[in-house]
DNA sequence: GTAAACATACCAACCAGTCGGTATGATATC
DNA sequence: GATATCATACCGACTGGTTGGTATGTTTAC
């Protein structure tokens, strides 16, 4: 009875408002959202936005920190595969799971910082440096899975992890564009197909022949 | 003397807005550039502007057209190396020329259209496809040579000439993604050399072992 | 001379950001 | 335990500047 909920989670605001963020900037790209229209997704008002955001560009890249919260557990905590034991297995895995998420509108899959980035790098040095803290994150992440794989089972060429975490996410960003422009997940899919089987094709040359 | 020089050669204006908005749009993104910062890059005034073009979208569309063209010219028709005998040693030679462009700043060598569509591909149907033609026009020219190449040498997998095509593109279009975010070309250039390797590995599997 | 190729001045809508104010709840004072 | 004080969360009208686009006039080409 004496619980002291101290006092109630007003988180509220904030996040509906950097959701809000994630999901029209994906959609409409970050210099064609505006304050007003992410205020009326979230369903709150301009004076909230600002009590909160000292400016756009501070929501950009609190959402871009959210960004990397978000993926980090939607992809390397949450999902059952994560705990295959054999760490190439766990790779092709994950692969699969990317392939898995192309699916609907674009909103619904594409990279909220690889989208702003495109637009700000140039314009906003804190944007841009938010967006690569982010991308850099999933890179360093998945390096890790990629170091075990190649600890294991080796790989050819002397490829180092980081330098094919990085092509993974180049493939995956790239996946995006075409999807955009096409109006279809389906050229994104063959293309991340692609890089399923340069992966096993590095850890072992001959194994589908 | 009467040295009639006909009429000079008035395409000017209209030919530098579409190199302005090529500049800037990949420097800024497409929302983020207005009307009158293209006018001023291009040294015209805004009446010249809307006498070329109705409205800002239309430029979009003719700048996407033009795109095409010079891509297919800078790409395809001038260098040395497209005339290569060999179909593999001339897709090679490809991938090393996109690989050489990866240098300086981003707006240098990163993709008009692919920048463009990502921020309209929602919004603006004529916009999304004005895009979607010229990468498909490059994807389609790109294939033929694959598919040379395939002829001659054979593929992994059976892996398809426009399927390639597409990959090819996506990972150019990861990579200057990439390349933004890091402000560096280093990993950009890394994941086409990936790219260079999977190229050799489909089509000969054991050969740089 | 006439039609295309510009230039200048202007407009309404929209933009990010400000500001005065309110509602609420925690803490301090007596 | 009632009251004063303060901090946080939020509201919505407002502002100065910018936006894409227009109206109208001038210059140039043939």
């Amino acid at each position: 009875m004496s619980s002291r909920v101290t006092h109630a989670p007003r988180q509220s605001a904030r996040s509906k408002l950097i959701d809000a963020a994630h999901m029209l900037v994906r959609k409409q790209g970050y210099a064609a959202t505006s304050v007003d229209e992410i205020c009326a997704a979230a369903g709150v008002s301009k004076g909230a936005f600002f009590h909160h955001f000292a400016s756009k560009e501070e929501l950009g890249v609190a959402a871009a920190e959210q960004w990397t919260a978000r993926a980090d557990e939607l992809i390397f905590t949450l999902p059952p595969w994560v705990r295959i034991e054999d760490p190439l297995e766990r790779l092709l895995a994950h692969i699969d799971f990317r392939l898995f998420m192309l699916e609907g509108p674009p909103e619904g899959f594409t990279c909220f910082v690889g989208t702003m980035v495109q637009e700000s790098f140039a314009s906003s040095e804190a944007l841009r440096h938010a967006s690569e803290a982010s991308i850099s994150a999933y890179c360093e992440r998945l390096a890790v899975d990629i170091e075990a794989a190649i600890a294991r089972y080796r790989i050819r060429d002397g490829v180092s992890a980081i330098s094919l975490a990085w092509h993974v996410q180049a493939v995956l960003q790239g996946a995006f564009v075409i999807a955009k422009a096409r109006n279809s997940p389906r050229e994104a899919r063959d293309s991340v197909l692609h890089l399923k089987r340069y992966i096993k094709m590095l850890f072992d040359g001959g194994e589908n022949r």
